[in-house]
DNA sequence: TGTACATCAGTGAACGCGCGTTCACTGATGTAC
DNA sequence: TGTACATCAGTGAACGCGCGTTCACTGATGTAC
């Protein structure tokens, strides 16, 4: 019993049904594969609804990126800042990492394989590189604030150590899309409190 | 001029010649939007001879990794233990790492651009496989090496350590891509030591 | 050293096909009176 | 509340094109005698 809904409330429906179902299909085939016929298939539409929402598939593979990382920064704004000690937070960042990789293995590939593509455009190119700096910007400022209350300071920006971070984990999870014994939960643990508290500086230097 | 060679010198020539364009074409226009025309082209011959030497366009790629992983697992036992300190050897890694970077940023989205589309299939996932191991493992006997002579043990596997000094360059490579003013070559040293340095176990513990 | 046939590396053109994009159309919602 | 026209979200079919792969062919190298 679909109720009667307005052109608008209509047309964001379809709109997030489509991201939803780009979303799953491009993790399933990767974003050469993935065909938009099968993406607006699984969303019970036709291609020509992809069109009517969307310019063209690079821009519907941006907005499927923008969900993910709104929620990922409300998910780290979430428990970052609850643990007692620094050490704490940084392993419960490393498990929380190694976790949603392990669910979806095929999400740190997928944006990869999209970055050189967007690389070649432009337009793309800005656009990614703007929503990753909101992205960055968001947890810089979560990880400046778990500094703060644990009075350390990096001997790197802020920013760059939680860029390090990201390329750390990035890393890993391509490394175990090949070989998936390869790097354990604990080592992953220990490479990312290695990092984090080397790169502390020496209390009161 | 052209002397005249036997039909394997000539077929081993023509190997090399594709391998070589391929790479260029390769890092021009990434994995998926080099065609085999303009590789072709690049060498001086036409499809057909790609089709005589490889079987595929994935097996033309794989050799263009293994010409490359072999020059770099070379490079890597040339430097790293000629330092007089173990922190030497972790700045070098770390200057070198980057250098190669910034004279060709492309090569490792092109890698990583080829690994999504390479776990597709069983055949070209193991191949690759394959070729990462043996990699890792040229690259864990340097550092093992290199460890044992400063008397340090890890508190992680060896092998462990090497994948997340990877995963960390590559990542550090990939934010780069985007935003090429993002992390400087001097925080890039600083985070690979704190890493290596922060994974190393405590002396007599 | 020379001749006759065999091999095969590389040519060049054709094939096929998937898929992103376009577009005329439809029927449900919106608006004016 | 009802009628007549306007809008426009989504349909469905067609288009176009690039490019990986195939294949019959050629001419230079190899081999046998």
């Amino acid at each position: 019993m679909a109720q009667r809904l307005t052109r608008i409330e209509r047309r964001e429906r379809t709109r997030e049904d489509l991201v939803e179902a780009a979303r799953e299909v491009f993790l399933r085939r990767g974003f050469h594969a993935a065909s938009l016929d099968e993406i607006a298939e699984e969303a019970g539409y036709t291609k020509g609804a992809v069109y009517s929402n969307f310019r063209s598939k690079d821009e519907l593979f941006v907005a499927v990126l923008d969900a993910h990382f709104a929620e990922r920064v409300s998910a780290y704004s979430e428990f970052v800042l609850d643990q007692e000690q620094l050490e704490d937070s940084y392993r419960a960042v490393a498990r929380f990492m190694y976790t949603t990789d392990e669910a979806e293995p095929r999400w740190t590939p997928l944006v990869l394989e999209f970055w050189p593509h967007a690389a070649r455009s432009r337009e793309l190119r800005l656009a990614i590189a703007d929503q990753r700096r909101w992205f960055i910007e968001a947890i810089t400022a979560i990880v400046a604030e778990l500094a703060a209350r644990h009075g350390v300071t990096y001997r790197i920006p802020v920013e760059d150590v939680v860029r390090g971070a990201g390329a750390l984990a990035r890393g890993v999870a391509l490394e175990r899309l090949l070989d998936p014994t390869s790097t354990s939960s604990e080592a992953f643990e220990e490479m990312l409190v290695a990092y984090m508290t080397g790169l502390a500086r020496e209390e009161g230097s």
